[in-house]
DNA sequence: GCCGTCAGTTTGATCGTTCAAATGACGGTC
DNA sequence: GACCGTCATTTGAACGATCAAACTGACGGC
């Protein structure tokens, strides 16, 4: 196939220099009308493509982002940052951004990984997933000052008022909340909570919300798996008949509510979830939906500022270095 | 903060030319120990990483594949794609490979963008998935060249024997057939098949897989939705009681059957799904594992070969341009 | 008639790497 | 001792775009 054409050939057939070319590509409006004309029709003609590696190496920027898959881990889980990376391609593409994936096993190979995509000029910035306390990650990032955002609170001293970087979440406690509200405002009184053993952040702020929501019931806790929550939810709808609401950490807690409920026949008691996957909404079942799409959006916008089309390097700012997005409950 | 270093910065401080520091890095065997010993040092000093852009403009390999996301479709279905894109991106990763989002709604849409990055040099190749008859984007992709193999058949009159492009896909009639008879080896023998109307490739190859497995049952239709397979299942066995075993297109339908066995009060009823979600794995459902592990090693496979680092334009040969993945059946 | 301004366009330099060809050192062969 | 081949390394050029600065007319003020 012949030889790809450039601002050059493109440039020739249309009577006017490089850059002109350039101009009319990237900043038409500093063109002559006339001129811009020409130009296009050129380009349309000769099927003219900036090649995308040259405009890399001149303007230092590749327009890119990178985010991190982690090893699949099967479970229902996974479905939230999958919809979140959908959107965040959809998202980025509007803003004339790329999203690459990046795989690594360990928060190490991460590092490395991060250190060859950013220093390497491959990506303009990242977005990590799945923070926790002390991650590591977080603190190479910013020795390093390379730009990146969080989806997942840093979960230090004071993320709001005095954040270490920027950072997008769901206000895990305000969906809780409202499945609590949800419940209560329909005769129930007696509201279980499912959740996880203490100490993970994400957890606690969910029953948090529960907790806050003036609800009285018991606490049921259990790791994330499904027939375990089946057994837990069994014993504990034995132990405390008054129950007829639950509202749960996660879906996959939910559906072993669920099938605990119904191999008790216990229809009168209503189960809520958390992430609103597929799994939950076949099942009928009510949920929290986490909106990936505002996540998505909330990412940008930290990164690149409300409108803009760059990377600009941020210093975070107290209380304009994060969004929290509030979820909605999904009622079936 | 300072200028990244080049790779003469790194040559100053080894004291040896631009060249040999490039050749460390991407040819070790050809520098003489001694000398790759110093160079080494030298990056390891100074934290040289190459710059992906400048090496991208020179060698006109972008070691990058792109891969289409669809319009997040909600479903269950999504997930072996989001499967399937997790594996590509570790293969990928193994063979110093990226992999690169990209959005688009329509065809026409997606053929834009296909146009932008192959031509624009952002993507060596692209992976195309969810092909149908008469797509236009492989006849378009196929004019102009471009390197890409289709996650699904290209469904023409010979795929195998005289392939239009590179394809991998699972084979769905080896799932179904594994399903059905799993089901007659546990002493079912009416076996019923619940699937999608007619005209789709993907399920009538799963449909076959289930006949020609000397399955006699009632063969039931409709659309990919959980109710109105829960709906279809409940009047069918209603009509046909002999029913001991439903093998399903998809696990949405699975679950939609799972829900009238269980109304019905058949716990006798055997119901198998196909792609293993975590629905039906929540479910304790038994379902058809589609491998996309596999499917994403076949994918490189044939882009690259079997071993190689670099996308290599390839002729499909007759036999030898796909790569058909034995599904597994999952029994729980 | 001269000068400054400004919009529109062109020119030269540069981004950091790898390719292709040239160079140098060394040993073996006749 | 001249020649050749091989291995390790160096040198010059090129990839295709954009930045920054220089240039060109046209226009208006004085």
């Amino acid at each position: 196939m012949a030889k790809a054409p450039t601002v050059d050939d493109v440039a020739r057939v249309a009577g006017v220099s490089r850059q002109t070319v350039s101009n009319v590509v990237n900043t038409p409006d500093i063109v002559r009308e006339a001129t811009r004309l020409r130009v296009e029709a050129a380009i349309a003609e000769l099927g003219y493509r900036p090649h995308a590696a040259a405009r890399r190496l001149r303007t230092r920027r590749s327009s890119t982002i990178g985010i991190h898959l982690d090893p699949y881990a099967g479970g229902i889980s996974g479905v939230v940052l999958d919809r979140f990376v959908h959107a965040l391609t959809e998202r980025a593409g509007e803003r004339d951004m790329r999203v690459l994936l990046y795989a690594a096993r360990t928060p190490e190979e991460e590092i490395a990984r991060l250190g060859d995509l950013l220093e390497g000029g491959e990506v303009d910035a990242v977005v990590i997933t799945g923070t926790f306390h002390g991650d590591p990650r977080t603190g190479w990032l910013l020795d390093r000052a390379l730009p990146f955002v969080s989806f997942g609170r840093p979960w230090g001293e004071d993320d709001v008022e005095a954040p270490a970087h920027l950072w997008v979440d769901v206000d895990g406690a305000a969906g809780t909340g409202a499945a609590t509200a949800h419940l209560l405002g329909r005769g129930s009184s007696r509201i279980a909570f499912l959740g996880w053993p203490g100490g993970s952040g994400t957890g606690d702020e969910r029953e948090r919300g529960w907790r806050e929501s003036a609800a009285s019931g018991p606490r049921w806790v259990v790791e994330e798996n499904v027939s375990a929550a089946r057994d837990v939810v069994a014993a504990g709808l034995a132990a405390d008949p008054g129950v007829t609401g639950i509202v749960c950490a996660s879906d996959s807690l939910a559906i072993g509510a669920h099938l605990a409920v119904t191999v008790a026949g216990r229809p009168d008691i209503t189960v809520i979830g958390f992430d609103n996957t597929p799994a939950v909404e076949a099942l009928g079942l009510s949920s929290v939906e986490q909106l990936p799409e505002k996540v998505a959006s909330g990412a940008l916008d930290l990164l690149m500022g409300e409108n803009g089309t760059v990377v600009a390097p941020r210093v975070p700012t107290a209380g304009a270095a994060h969004v929290l997005v509030e979820p909605r409950l999904v009622v079936r």
